[in-house]
DNA sequence: GCGTCCATGTAAATGGTTACATGATTAT
DNA sequence: ATAATCATGTAACCATTTACATGGACGC
């Protein structure tokens, strides 16, 4: 899904500016499934208003650079369901967290703790943002219901299997709690 | 994460060829968290061998291309645990589907229910294929017990979310539920 | 016969992230 | 004072994804 639709969806909620948009996708609602920055706001929103799908009205402040508030047209909302229509991308999830994990034989325990503390610390904020996050009442319709609960579900289910599981990486029996500079070899499987 | 990195990673758990690793991040154990193709990881392992840090096996078949089979060095083992010391970088997800789902409203009901059901299929599919594949008792560390769990767990999650939400996305209540070309525009919130 | 799996690799294109450049206001 | 928030934009860099090129074996 390119910026120029994922732009389009935020001003589908509302006008923005392109500073409000990137929020959107940081802390608000869209902040779960989907995250850009102004490297591709900027330039996605120019391209909307060469291509008419959105207008921009400038609201000059005294000092700060005049605020661009864009808003969708007519044709924007015909080109954003039509972008609704195709068949969707595949999920991608990356985590670095899961990876080191995934070895975390290999490293000091408090590492491990630490990392552990991390990752539940920062589902719990991204949770807590969540909840606290209002909903209008007047334009929450069920689509943004079912991502936002969605959202809280997730985010409950990760902090939960970290307090529930940590516990298998917290043993302080593995290989070595020293870091120690050589990693005791393990004989390998035969290759398949 | 670079490809590098995962690609050691890969070797860390055992000899592999380019094919077998790229099957790890597209089946096994790594499937949930990291995904790399063809076009990342061969580069990679050439590097990988210039290096120093993996050597390859070159093992000929009749007809087919060479299999090659790198091994991680004791210089890669000792590269790979260093690249596990920095401060992971934060957690990228990314879905299509349910951005397009938070837009439910603009979408025909039989649309809606067959977004439903692919994501839940798919999601009961990745379960499956994790269940099944063959815990190897031997080399299986808490670390990979642990994510292995975590995939089980936010997969389940997931499929339950669905079965018990779907119907708030279901309700054929919404606007149009012909494929009007011409969405109901509704009035937006004032900016901020 | 046709499609899929095995198996490697390169090249181009796409597109996003990061860093840079600027600067006033507001809250601590 | 100092940090954070508001606010826009560009350019270089980096990396991944996609398409291309090749081809035998095996199951349907």
């Amino acid at each position: 899904m390119d910026a120029k639709t994922l732009c389009l969806g935020s001003l589908m909620v509302g006008d923005a500016t392109g500073y409000e948009i990137r929020k959107m996708f940081e802390d608000g609602a869209f902040s779960c499934f989907h995250q850009i920055g102004y490297g591709s706001i900027y330039p996605a929103l120019s391209r909307l208003q060469a291509d008419g799908l959105a207008t921009v009205t400038e609201h000059d402040q005294d000092g700060r650079p005049g605020k661009k508030v864009y808003a969708i047209t007519e044709a924007g909302r015909r080109a954003f369901a039509e972008a609704l229509q195709g068949p969707p991308g595949a999920d991608s999830f990356r985590s670095d967290t899961l990876f080191i994990l995934a070895f975390g034989d290999l490293l000091p325990l408090e590492r491990r703790s630490a990392l552990l503390d991390a990752y539940s610390a920062i589902h719990a904020t991204l949770l807590r943002e969540l909840e606290e996050e209002p909903i209008d009442e007047e334009q929450c319709t069920p689509g943004h219901l079912f991502v936002r609960n969605y959202g809280l579900t997730i985010y409950k289910a990760i902090v939960k299997y970290i307090a529930d599981n940590r516990h298998l990486l917290e043993q302080p029996s593995q290989a070595t709690d020293d870091q120690a500079s050589t990693p005791t070899p393990r004989t390998h499987a035969k290759g398949r």
